[in-house]
DNA sequence: CGTCTTATTGACATATTTCAACAAAGGTGG
DNA sequence: CCACCTTTGTTGAAATATGTCAATAAGACG
């Protein structure tokens, strides 16, 4: 039996903006149903038109383009809460794919009753346009990062985009997170070779900066960490759960 | 005076979607005025929460994000018709800057109307999160480009994309454009050195697929630029003007 | 026991950066 | 009108970060 959205375990995480119940109720008759993949499951095709919209409820994905040459870039990591095929919802067509890295359960919404969404409850359209200029800004961080800097400064600004988000999800153990990705993945994402991905990664190791071994990620000196990314490692910027 | 909205000149260019008589008197009493700058004006800094929202209506621009140690990415250029300040608007503060290129005339919204934007006009909440949308549609196609390919395959594709926003605004005369930009402009969009930048473009002419003179950009070979750029060079598509 | 995936390491190749110098154009003040 | 300065573009040579190639190791799995 699904989950129901007045249950859902995701609104106690200390990343999410609380919801009204109105809002709660609305969500609920919205949804559709639930879907439940295994790792390495394509949740969305570029360029496919998926008839629907999802939320992750649980489990970690990826969002990635694959280019003419067969290269890929990873785009971003989707974590619990995370809203996936809103591009081909509002525009017809994916511009990236999905796919699930661990399982994953995955909320089911149906497209066609978005413009409903927008006239019935305003409040709900505001938050997706949030959710998408949020994800405006990150590509943008994600952009000059890779952009400007070397890559043992892209390798720490990525870990710890990871390890902050981890923790706004309360996944974190300690000070250590359990992460499937590869280090294929990671190169993807940062334009890396696999070679120099690994590298470098030895280096912040080395360094005592971070180990990471056997799909456990652990922060050992992450006041270092934080110098390296080069980015705020302040208070956690909530946002609207969808 | 300002230019009335049912007066756009935007509305008539191939890049836009039609707007209905309501939208558009919405739109008028929503405006607050026009704001006229020269270029080289900032127009959005980093950090600011920007009371006002602007669009575009004449003249080019930039935005960018500044790091720590001075680099500087240029996440996008501006062309009439693009929606700056969103990300203020709805987040409190923008997470780029933006500057005029060359002088530029926006219309100005004011930021406080925008809950009741989407309360009254569902239509126009909906566009919004399309341009949205569509802006992280095209950073992750940046980011794409400048992760995984070589500096003459950026170019190219930097160009042809500059060249296809000028075609559906109808300011190309012929086979040739005016745009602003310097090559240290390029070259932070592309993630490349000035020096390379300027040897990728010298090798771009003496292949005869472009040149680039006094502020002029002139297509030589089309179809070898798109080639080059492994993007689709088909039918623009359309979007709605804010 | 083979086979596959993932991680690791060294040697070498190369794309891109950095440094440095110069040229052309425009503005400004004497 | 001329000297001077700033901005922008151009080019060559040297330095370096990163990519590519190749080989090995370790674990998972049938």
């Amino acid at each position: 039996m699904p989950t129901r959205c007045k249950d859902c375990p995701l609104h106690c995480k200390p990343l999410f903006q609380p919801q009204t119940d109105a809002e709660t109720t609305f969500m609920q008759q919205f949804k559709r149903g639930e879907l439940q993949v295994q790792a390495g499951t394509t949740l969305l095709l570029e360029g496919a038109a998926s008839p629907q919209l999802y939320t992750v409820l649980k489990g970690l994905g990826l969002r990635y383009k694959t280019l003419e040459e067969g290269q890929r870039q990873v785009l971003n990591f989707a974590f619990p809460g995370d809203l996936l095929g809103l591009q081909s919802a509002l525009m017809g067509e994916m511009s990236h794919s999905a796919v699930a890295s661990t399982d994953m359960v995955l909320c089911v919404f149906d497209r066609g009753g978005l413009w409903d969404l927008f006239r019935e409850q305003p409040g709900r359209g505001y938050d997706l346009t949030y959710l998408a200029a949020q994800e405006e800004h990150f590509l943008g961080d994600a952009l000059a990062t890779i952009g400007q800097r070397d890559a043992l400064e892209r390798m720490s600004w990525a870990i710890l985009k990871l390890w902050r988000r981890a923790e706004a999800l309360e996944m974190t153990e300690g000070d250590s997170v359990a992460l499937p990705w590869r280090q294929q993945d990671l190169a993807d994402a940062l334009g890396l070779s696999l070679v120099h991905t690994n590298k470098t990664l030895a280096r912040l190791k080395r360094e005592g900066v971070i180990t990471w071994q056997e799909g456990r990620l652990r922060m050992v000196n992450r006041a270092r960490l934080a110098e390296l990314a080069m980015a705020e490692d302040g208070e956690i910027i909530t946002r609207p759960l969808f």
